[in-house]
DNA sequence: ACGTTGACGACCA
DNA sequence: GTGGTCGCCAACG
């Protein structure tokens, strides 16, 4: 396995309970910053397995954009469960809800996503 | 080894 | 708000 992925598996599992990530947060944080697309790939193949928090993790829209549709109520489901509210779309404040490190990228910080 | 794919992101019209 | 292109890079066939 690679450092990338197994980094991807750690941070999402320290995403505590009611707050979500998005994919290139993640990506970043793992040393990827432009990997944003691989993390999606993980959960796609390892969401069942490994018990992870996978449904703590939306796009930089804020918004589920799974295909199943099985899958992606499931997730919207389990974030209202933590008291994560979902708008109709499927959208998550992320401003509200957004999960930071302890440490963050200045950059990150200016930007007003 | 090589070409394709994809729970995405940023940018532009 | 919508819809399109391009880049990204690990996993897969």
């Amino acid at each position: 396995m690679q450092p990338f992925t197994k980094q991807v598996l750690q941070i999402i599992q320290q995403i505590p309970k009611g707050k979500v990530m998005t994919y290139g947060q993640i990506a970043q944080y793992a040393g990827s910053p432009r990997g944003a697309r691989q993390v999606a790939r993980i959960l796609h193949s390892m969401s069942t397995k490994h018990h992870l928090p996978w449904h703590r993790v939306v796009n930089a829209q804020g918004k589920i954009v799974i295909k199943d549709e099985e899958t992606a109520l499931n997730q919207l489901m389990q974030l209202e469960a933590e008291g994560v509210y979902v708008k109709a779309g499927m959208y998550v404040d992320l401003e509200k809800y957004r999960f930071k490190r302890d440490i963050v990228p200045m950059e990150e910080q200016d930007r007003t996503l």
